[in-house]
DNA sequence: ACCTGAACACCGTTCAAGT
DNA sequence: ACCTGAACACCGTTCAAGT
C-alpha cells in the first residue's frame, strides 16, 4: 500500500471533487488511501501544507498554452483560465482561494498573469497592485459563482451566461483602467496618485 | 446568567478579536459566557448563522455616516470604510469574507457601495457588475492585508504605506474602467462587449 | 522511507429534561 | 424563554515503535 507523495495529492483531488471540502479531512483521506491518519504525515506536515499542494496540483491540471493576442487578450486569457481550472473540481475555487489568502501555494499563476498585464507598458509597481487586483477579483468572483451553481445544481434556470459575462465585464474594467493610466499621459500620473 | 442574542453576538465579537478566529468555537463562547454549549442553539440555529451575525455586527459598528464628494469618492470612502471596519478587529477580514462566500451576512454594505457606483450614470447591469468587482477587491485585499500584519506583528518594518496605497490603486482602475465606459461615448459599448 | 497503534485535546450538533 | 447534562460522531496532530 506504500503511498507516494504525488499519490495522497491525487486522492486528495478524488475526494475533494467526490465528497466536498468539508469531507477532505486527515482521517476520511487516509481511510481512502487504506492508510492511518498518522501516515499522512510523513508526506506533509499539516493539513494546511497537503492542501496547498492540492490547490497547485488543481490549477496545473487547468493550465493552458500561453496565450496570444494584445495584452489585454493575453490578460484576460490567464484570468478565464485560472476561472475554469477552479471550477473545474468541487469546491476548487474555495480551496485555492484558501491557500493563497494563507500565503501559501505556487506562485507560477500570478507570475503568468503578471507577464500579460506587464506587456501594457506599465511601470512595475502599477504592474504589481492591477496583477493582484485581477487575482482578487477572479478568485472572489469563482469562489460565488462556484458556490451559486453548487446550490443552484437543483434549480431550473441555470444563470450561467450572466456569471461568466460578469467576471469579463470585470476584468474589463480593471484593463481599461490600466489603459487609462499607462496610455494618453506620459507624466507619472499613477506615481502620484499614491 | 440569562443572556440574549445581543450578549451572545458581543461575546463572539470579544473572542474573536482575543483569541482569533480558530479558536472562535461554540464550545469556547459557551464557557466564556458561563453556558452549555447547547445554549448557544436556542439563539442561533448554527455557527454559520452566529459567524453571519459576528460580521454584521462587526461591519455595523465600523459604520461611517454617507461620504460625501464625486461619485467616485463617495466610492473609494466606502471601500476604505469596509476595509478599516474589518481592519478593526483579529480576522475580521476573513470573517466577513467567509460569510459573504457563503451567500449570507447583510446587504447594507453592497447596497450603500452601490448607490456610490451608481451616481456614475452607468446602466444597472455595469452598476452590479462594478459593484461586485468592487467587493472582490476589498475582501481580497483587506484578507490579504490582515494576514501580513499579524504575521509580521514581530517584524521591524511595516509595510503598512504600501498596502494602503495597493487598494487605492485598486480600487482607482476600477473607477476609471467605469468612467471610460460610462463617459465619451454614449452608444451602449458596456452592453455589447458581453 | 513509509507505516501502525494509541493517545491527547479538542470539535459542531442533537435532544430530552429542567425552571 | 433560556438553559443543563449527556451523548453522538467526529476532528488535527504527536509519538514511540515497527519493517
Amino acid at each position: 500500500m506504500r503511498n507516494h507523495r504525488e499519490d495522497v495529492v491525487d486522492q486528495a483531488l478524488r475526494v475533494l471533487d467526490t465528497y466536498g471540502l468539508a469531507d477532505l479531512t486527515m482521517r476520511r483521506l487516509a481511510k481512502e488511501l487504506g492508510v492511518q491518519p498518522s501516515a499522512l504525515y510523513h508526506h506533509f506536515p499539516s493539513k494546511q501544507l497537503l492542501l496547498a499542494a492540492v490547490a497547485d496540483e488543481l490549477l496545473a491540471r487547468g493550465a493552458r498554452p500561453a496565450p496570444e493576442g494584445t495584452w489585454e487578450q493575453r490578460a484576460l486569457g490567464r484570468c478565464t483560465e485560472l476561472r475554469d481550472a477552479m471550477l473545474a473540481y468541487r469546491d476548487g475555487a474555495e480551496v485555492v482561494a484558501t491557500v493563497h489568502a494563507f500565503g501559501l501555494g505556487a506562485a507560477a499563476p500570478e507570475d503568468a498573469l503578471a507577464e500579460a498585464v506587464a506587456g501594457s507598458g506599465a511601470p512595475p509597481d502599477l504592474v504589481r497592485s492591477a496583477t493582484r487586483t485581477l487575482l482578487h477579483l477572479v478568485f472572489g468572483h469563482t469562489v460565488d459563482e462556484q458556490t451559486h451553481l453548487q446550490a443552484g445544481s437543483a434549480g431550473a434556470i441555470e444563470d450561467g451566461p450572466r456569471e461568466r459575462s460578469d467576471l469579463e465585464v470585470g476584468v474589463g474594467l480593471v484593463l481599461d483602467g490600466i489603459r487609462s493610466r499607462t496610455g494618453a499621459a506620459s507624466t507619472s500620473r499613477a506615481e502620484r496618485a499614491r
